[in-house]
DNA sequence: CATCTTGGTTGTATAGTACAACTTGAAAAG
DNA sequence: CTTTTCAAGTTGTACTATACAACCAAGATG
C-alpha cells in the first residue's frame, strides 16, 4: 500500500506519484477504450451505429425531443445530428412531428420499430456488458459506475453549438 | 476467492440489481465517454489526431516496431495502419527502416521530430486529464485506473487480422 | 523451380464529422 | 407593418478513419 492510500484520501498534489502514474494510466486505458469502442460496437451491431444507438436512446429517454438538443446533449454540429436523422427516418426508427406552435421545430418521436431496435440492441449490448463484467465484485461495480459518472460530468466544448 | 469476496463483496449474480444498475451505468458512461472522445481528442490536437498519437505512443514505447504490429495492436487493418504511417511519414514524424534481413518488412521508428510532437501532446494531455481529475481523491484516482485497466483487459475480436 | 505465406500498398466504399452557405419561419426593432 | 435579426434545419463540400478485396514483392517450403 502506498503512503498515499495509507493517509486516507486525498486530492492530487504536485509530487504526488501514485496518483501521478494514476492519472496517467487513465489517460491511456480511456484512450486505449475510445479508439476500440466504434469499430467493436458497429461489429457488434452492424443495425445500429454507436451514434445512432445514443441517438435513440436519447429520444427514449426523453419521450421526444428536438434535432438541436439532440445537438446540443451530443455536442454534434446540427448539420450531423441533420444527417443521422435523417438516415434514421429512411430506416424508419425515428418520425418527426412538425411542432404546431411553431413550424421550424421538427419533433423527434421513435417510431414501434425504433423502439424494437432499440430494445434489441440495448439487450444485447446488456449482455456483452454483463459478460465482460461477470467476475467483479459487486462493490467495484457500482465504485466503478460512479467514477465513470463523475469522469464524465466534466463539461466539454461544443462545437458548432457552443 | 480474492480478498474483495472473502471481505463480504459479491460478483455479479441474476437478481442483484444493485450490481445490475451498476452495469447499466457503466455501459451508458462507456458509450457516452466514447462517442465524444474522438471529437474532443481532434479539437484539443488539431495536429495528432487520437489514432496517431496511439500510434505514435506505441513506437516510443516499443522503441520501433512493424506496421503489422501496429496492426494486431490496434485491432486495426493492416491498410488503415498503412495509410496512417504514410501520413505520419509524409508529415515527418515517423521514418521506415528496411529490415535487413528480411525486405518486406519495414521497422518504424520514431524521428526527432515525432518524439517531439509526441511529447508535446503528451504534456497537454496531462495537463488536460490532471484538470479534470484535480479534486479526486487519490485513492479514488487508484481504483479507477485499475479498474479501467481490468475492463480493457477483456479481449475483443480483431478485423482484418485477427 | 513452383507454390505458399507474410508484410505491405492501393482501389474502392462507407460512416461520421465539421464548416459554410443557404432556406424558412418566428420574433424583435423601427 | 416593414425590416432586421435570430433560430432550426438542410445541403454542398471536404476530410478522417475505417474495412475489405485485390494486388505486389520477398522469403519460406515443398
Amino acid at each position: 500500500m502506498t503512503a498515499a492510500e495509507m493517509s486516507g484520501e486525498r486530492t492530487v498534489a504536485p509530487g504526488d506519484f501514485a496518483a501521478d502514474t494514476a492519472v496517467e494510466t487513465i489517460q491511456r486505458e480511456m484512450t486505449a477504450f475510445a479508439r476500440r469502442a466504434r469499430a467493436s460496437a458497429g461489429r457488434m451491431h452492424p443495425e445500429l451505429s454507436l451514434v445512432s444507438y445514443t441517438l435513440l436512446g436519447h429520444l427514449e429517454e426523453r419521450g421526444g425531443c428536438r434535432a438541436t438538443d439532440l445537438a446540443a446533449h451530443y455536442a454534434l454540429d446540427k448539420s450531423t445530428v441533420s444527417r443521422q436523422v435523417a438516415a434514421l427516418e429512411r430506416t424508419g426508427l425515428v418520425e418527426r412531428r412538425v411542432d404546431p406552435d411553431d413550424h421550424r421545430v421538427q419533433v423527434l418521436h421513435l417510431t414501434e420499430s425504433g423502439r424494437r431496435i432499440l430494445a434489441q440492441v440495448t439487450e444485447s449490448r446488456r449482455t456483452a456488458f454483463r459478460e465482460r463484467l461477470a467476475d467483479w465484485p459487486a462493490e467495484d461495480l457500482t465504485r466503478f459506475a460512479s467514477y465513470l459518472e463523475r469522469y464524465n460530468a466534466w463539461p466539454e466544448p461544443e462545437p458548432g453549438n457552443g
